[in-house]
RNA sequence: GGGAUCUUAGCUCAGCUGGGAGAGCACCUGCCUUACAAGCAGGGGGUCACAGGUUCGAGCCCUGUAGGUCCCACCA
């Protein structure tokens, strides 16, 4: 017997990592194929190598690592598969500027010299994310850590991009894209962000060619991309304009002819209803070009200067040239007028800097096809969001989505797999490095596509690359599909669709049967936690001053899935003192056990009426607990744990059991011991998930036979432990005495507003407690919950005459009454009593309720008619009596 | 423009098959009672945004209104 000393207040100090180390040493982490258990599995979102754990990582993993620990105690093999990201943009844009620092220039150094310092970060700083989960008390199965850029998931993204080219799903096209000027490189629909900006529409001239003095009138709010205009559009049925179609228009500062077209894109209640038309620079221009077979000039250098086309414009930075475009024509009065106007305004959604569309050849996958079997999957029962609403966000974007454009002109990343021929330029995709020989000139040299893959290219195959796939595994063939997803709302797009409809299209399964979709942690204030406006809280520093179990607890309470939430420290406070709390209650019950040896296996018959009560309830808290957890309402399974623990077992039962406890000669001593023992464990286990780090401390403690809490079983519901008119006894004498404690403080606080206490009691011996102290009985509006039913066990009673006593009741009898009072509230009594029998009487009458309603809850209807026509009856007679 | 979501105590939020309006913090009162003052006991405070509807019964379901938040979107 070593039972751990506890010291006084609770301090998660070096206790964590200690503890996190020994798990780690034991291996339970690692999960390994086992034909004999069911697989759990879980795919870690993988944050950034270059990352800092910050709260939305926290709260991300410690939902996931609340599941993961969960079905590993209920006895699933649980592997929850981790790993990082080598996030292509955003590392490339770090090791640039720590370059930069350096005096070092990406692009004089070049592409392998560059990638050498990438590797050199990530290997530096890889780890730290690593770390600062495990500080958390992930659970993952660090063995099995992976990375988007190593051998296997690079192999994977070969394999899927070879395939989907073969497919002919992936494409090579000169097609409008959004480039960021800042970055250099292409981006995909997903990474542009909408910001509303303030803006003019500039209304602007085009002089109509040989009809001196005539003009059609165009608005616009990017002036300068008339540079690369090369029609004028028109409704159809446009009559203001249907004699200038066909004709020639001067395009000013240009000297080029641009002729008026016709096209449907043009709502002729807009503007003018005259749209200028730049192909190369305008998604929807684009378009209008194809159908008209417009000629596409690019005014535009990567950089955003005009290019050599612009005259002399060229070199000038895109708002210079916008304005000096701008009074040049106004200068030639072609400039009608200027109207501000709020405009959306597309932005990089990493560095903000507004997008610029382009005609660029680039890589595109095709998304029809794989888009259908992506809703299909939804509408079936293979992949469902929780909460279930956010499949309509999944349906939505699916349903329109465009091709995705998946070629970066970035360096850190997965390369292209697509070779050039130095001889005839024949293009070759293929997977393993370049061809040997040409299959079209026998050619010998190679290039590679200078392109690199978007980095959600390879995050999507992330739930079947990680177990091996694109060979055949054991691991992947036992943990895939996997069980659950765990990430925000933000993400879904990004992530969660690429993922649906890669899956499906390789291994012909949904990647995972449920997604949890969770909000965002905001400041105190609701905002988003941001670098920029530097209110975000740092989960380490959290954990060093309350502790990761503290941190873990609060990001999972009070708040329902989906929904943002508010950290502010009060409430970690909160978590801090509930440790504290079960910290010291078991502390308590180990000073207690110290003294005394107790049974393992306990006679449940032996057992007092309060002790069947707290296991009932511990055994009912259990099945609702478990409950909650499979419709993943985690919030709401810890609350009921926290309230558990904290009122009915501490402030309650606890209590209720102390005079057993310090009289050594009470033979029950030993049942309330067991039981607080047991009781306790149980609870314990039911928050391990939630607080991994001090259930265990605690666990330890307590006992001597299990290694830990982590591999201990999951409580189950058994019926044993079932106590139903136990339940009902303790629930009434908690109320009595609560309601006598008001009487007492009622009575300290204010003597004038004195109260009395009735107890409606059909139990000699509980009413006989009450009478010593005056107390009388009578049904009254505050006391009517006070029914007393039976009190048929010392101990019950026992605990009441103690906490009576201590709630120091003294009601003399010869107190005058004012019945006048007592009959005005037996008024209101009578009253409200009419009511619920109107209400109950209404169910029971009701055919439907009959019908549908539960047999229980039918029964309890019953039971409750019951009451209140008792209690009515001694209402009556009370008030006659009194009238009397 | 389309869509989603929210409105419950002073504050932050739970309340998920329709039947008791709740928690934390804050506030008031009394307690350092030998597990815990990071605590204990008690208390005040809510027309569950508003208006209709369905129902024996609505915070919960339906319709509409108002306000907030978010997402999507090519209106030049």
């Amino acid at each position: 017997m070593s039972k751990r000393e506890l010291v006084k207040t609770y301090d998660p100090t070096g206790m964590e990592d200690r503890i996190y180390q020994n798990w780690l040493d034991r291996g339970y982490f690692h999960a390994k194929v086992n034909p004999d258990r069911k697989p759990f599995t879980i795919v870690m979102p993988p944050p950034n190598v270059t990352g800092q754990l910050h709260m939305g990582h926290a709260l991300d993993n410690t939902l996931q690592d609340i599941l993961i620990r969960w079905k590993r105690m209920q006895g699933y093999e649980a592997l929850w598969q981790p790993g990082t990201d080598h996030a292509a943009i955003a590392t490339e844009v770090r090791v640039t500027n720590m370059l930069k620092d350096k005096g070092i220039d990406k692009h004089e150094i070049g592409r392998e010299k560059f990638l050498e310092y990438c590797w050199q970060w990530k290997e530096e700083y890889g780890s730290r994310i690593i770390s600062q989960l495990k500080k958390l008390g992930s659970s993952a199965d660090w063995e099995r850590e992976r990375f988007t850029m190593d051998e296997g998931c690079s192999r994977a993204v070969e394999t899927v991009f070879c395939k989907l080219y073969e497919k002919g799903w992936i494409y090579k096209g000169s097609r409008i894209i959004n480039w960021c000027p800042k970055c250099q490189t292409s981006l995909s629909d997903a990474e542009v962000e909408h910001e509303d900006q303030d803006g003019f529409f500039w209304h602007i001239r085009y002089p109509i060619v040989g009809e001196e003095g005539r003009f059609v009138e165009i608005a616009t709010t990017r002036p300068e991309t008339m540079l690369g205009d090369t029609a004028v559009a028109v409704a159809e049925d446009d009559e203001r304009y249907s004699d200038l179609v066909g004709k020639m228009l001067e395009l000013p500062l240009t000297g080029r002819t641009i002729p008026v077209i016709v096209d449907q894109h043009v709502d002729k209640e807009f503007g003018t209803g005259c749209v200028k038309i730049t192909p190369a620079h305008d998604p929807n221009d684009f378009e209008v070009g194809k159908r008209h077979d417009l000629e596409e000039i690019n005014i535009l250098n990567d950089d955003a200067t005009m290019n050599e086309k612009c005259g002399k414009y060229a070199g000038m930075d895109r708002y210079e040239a916008r304005k000096a475009i701008v009074e040049d024509l106004k200068e030639q009065g072609l400039l009608v007028k200027v109207v501000p106007i709020k405009h959306a305004v597309g932005t990089h959604d990493r560095c903000h800097t507004t997008v610029e569309p382009m005609i660029k050849p680039q890589w595109f996958v095709k998304m029809d096809e794989m888009a259908k079997a992506a809703l299909d999957v939804v509408k079936t029962d293979d992949l469902n969001f929780v909460p279930e609403h956010f499949d309509k966000t999944y349906i939505h974007w699916l349903e329109n989505i465009k091709d995705w454009c998946i070629s970066r002109q970035l360096w850190w990343g997965h390369r292209i797999p697509a070779y050039y021929c130095g001889s005839c330029g024949e293009m070759v995709v293929q997977g393993g490095g370049a061809p040997k020989i040409c299959p079209k000139c026998g050619g010998s040299h190679f290039d590679q596509d200078e392109d690199s893959l978007d980095t959600w290219f390879s995050s999507a195959l992330w739930p079947f690359s990680t177990l091996g796939w694109p060979d055949k595994t054991p691991e992947l063939d036992y943990f895939y599909p996997t069980s659950v997803l765990v990430t925000g709302y933000d993400i879904i797009f990004f992530w969660v669709i690429r993922m649906v409809f890669s899956a499906l299209e390789q291994t012909g399964k949904s990647p995972f049967r449920y997604v949890l979709i969770h909000g965002l942690v905001r400041d105190a204030l609701g905002r988003k936690m941001s670098k920029s406006l530097g209110n975000g809280i740092d989960p380490l520093e959290i954990i060093d001053k309350y502790g990761a179990d503290a941190l873990r607890l609060t990001l999972v309470t009070g708040n329902a899935p989906g929904n943002d939430m508010r950290f502010y420290n009060e409430r970690v406070e909160n978590s801090r003192n509930f440790s504290n709390k079960i910290w010291n209650a078991t502390r308590f019950i180990l000073m207690n056990l110290d003294k005394s040896e107790i049974p393992a296996e306990m006679d449940l018959s032996r057992l007092m009426n309060v002790d069947h009560w707290i296991l009932s309830r511990a055994n009912r808290l259990a099945a609702e607990v478990t409950e909650n957890m499979e419709k993943f309402e985690l919030g709401i399974a810890v609350q009921k744990v926290y309230d558990f623990l904290w009122d009915e077992f501490c402030d309650w039962y606890i209590e209720m059991v102390k005079p057993r406890l310090y009289n050594d000669a009470d033979e029950t001593k030993t049942a309330a011991l067991w039981t607080l023992k047991t009781v306790l464990i149980q609870a314990l286990k039911l928050l391990h998930p939630f607080m991994p780090f001090i259930t265990e401390e605690l666990f330890l403690s307590l006992q001597d036979e299990e290694e830990s809490i982590m591999i201990s079983a999951w409580p189950q519901f058994c019926e044993e432990w079932n106590f139903a008119a136990e339940e009902n006894e303790i629930g009434t004498i908690k109320d009595a005495v609560r309601a006598i404690r008001a009487v007492r403080t009622g009575m300290n606080v204010a003597p004038a507003r004195r109260a009395r206490v009735f107890v409606v009691s059909e139990d000699e011996t509980v009413r006989s407690i009450f009478e010593q102290d005056k107390v009388f009985f009578s049904a009254l509006a505050s006391a009517s919950e006070v029914f007393v039913q039976s009190g048929r066990s010392g101990i019950a009673d026992d605990a009441v005459s103690t906490l009576i006593h201590n709630a120091s009741i003294y009601i003399p009898m010869e107190e005058l009454v004012d019945i006048a009072k007592e009959i005005e509230r037996l008024e209101k009594e009578r009253a409200r009593l009419t009511g619920e029998l109107k209400r109950s009487e209404g169910m029971l009458n009701n055919e439907k309720f009959l019908s549908r309603a539960p047999e229980a809850k039918v029964q309890e209807e019953k039971e409750k008619l019951a009451k209140y026509r008792k209690l009515m009856d001694q209402v009556m007679e009370r008030l006659s009596q009194l009238k009397k």
